[in-house]
DNA sequence: GAATTATTTCAACGAACGATGAATTTATTC
DNA sequence: GAATAAATTCATCGTTCGTTGAAATAATTC
């Protein structure tokens, strides 16, 4: 081949159709011919690169996983270092949605699809607990920790349970399901991650500060 | 037999039947022998009565749906009959949630199946918006024009959005997956509707009033 | 209470599933 | 460039899937 630069491997091409077949239509939703087919290969290839089927759904999960968390904290160490003192809610909530937003603007497919990927374990019922819990609490409770210090009036139950707020709106605008762009009657549009961030940080930040000001 | 009461023809244990899996496990993830087994009737019979399985599962999906939508109804009707003027946006957000609260505190399993059932269809991403959109959709619009009475200031988008945000929020909550109980540790329940709702409610308006103030 | 209809079970179909071992091709090592 | 290892394909296994037609049972009608 002349261009190393635009050759996927084989073994990469069963992750990416992985990732898109596995966010759209979930786990039980999808079999590896499909997914074989979409890559351009073989059925068996999924089975020697990755084993079972759930081998494969965990290494599509995880191969993303650490450099989400990685921009994510060194979103969260630059405003500390940044700011005199403690940073304030917004700051933090920034930090944890920008870098999303960023991922999201940037027109990458792949991480578009990791992204509703992300979203399907979280709002999965079984086995999604165990996984987001694995790869995303450790840094999660960092943030809700730095929020408690811009709040060090609020309960650990209220803080908490705000961020499960923030994470279930967040969820639905990682997911790009088009509910929005229906009900709104396409004044709205899922893929209009600028909106949908730089109103999702207020509405936020504006609902910690109304539930532990205090 | 003597109790017409405790008696549920096999119909309806098949619903339930399905209600519950459905919702854990996904249309996909569930099979019609399953169903059929935890509802103690014949493969064939779920047949018989709904069709193919698409069918059966859009028939669990749309039972509840128009209790849902009434109580809903009626909860907006009664504050805007006992208001003077438009009510405000705490008002129109309880009485959207309220509701729910109530189904969920009530303890009845049924209900927290089915309200775990929404959230999934809410948050997939092929056929889910379309089944939102027929049954829920109608009375959603009416909530967010009771919304824009009272925020005259705010653009459609911006309602749009925020009521998206409700929404993963909401949704996440229905969903009860158990995620808040491993990420505090334990000092919040998935289960606890008390807290959940009463938390969302102010976090929600405030959120709405920081988005559309002006 | 016979006839008719509705409900439920039984048995089985073809299709598609995940998985695997053997064969083949490609890449790497020495 | 022969030997070895890795990657990929081929063929196929046993299982389970959704669905259906026929048979059996229960309920309703007249």
């Amino acid at each position: 081949m002349n261009s190393q630069q635009s050759f996927i491997p084989k073994r990469e091409r069963i992750l990416d159709a992985a990732e898109e077949l596995f966010a759209l239509h979930g786990f039980d939703g999808v079999t590896l011919r499909q997914i074989a087919k979409q890559a351009n290969v073989d059925v068996a290839l999924a089975s020697y690169h990755f084993g079972k089927k759930r081998d494969l759904f965990e290494a599509t999960f995880l191969r993303r996983a650490e450099i989400l968390n990685d921009v994510r904290l060194q979103a969260l160490l630059a405003i500390e270092a940044e700011t005199t003192g403690n940073p304030n809610v917004e700051q933090i909530i920034g930090a944890f949605l920008r870098p999303i937003q960023e991922l999201q603007l940037r027109g990458d497919q792949g991480w578009a699809n990791y992204c509703a990927l992300v979203a399907y374990v979280n709002a999965s019922s079984v086995w999604g607990k165990e996984m987001m819990h694995r790869n995303f609490d450790p840094l999660i409770s960092r943030y809700i920790e730095a929020l408690h210090r811009a709040l060090p009036n609020a309960t650990p139950e209220k803080l908490h349970w705000c961020y499960q707020y923030l994470s279930g709106a967040l969820t639905l605008t990682l997911a790009q399901t088009g509910r929005i762009d229906r009900l709104s009657g396409g004044l709205c549009r899922s893929t209009d991650a600028q909106s949908a961030y730089d109103l999702m940080i207020p509405f936020v930040t504006a609902g910690f500060l109304s539930v532990c000001h205090e």
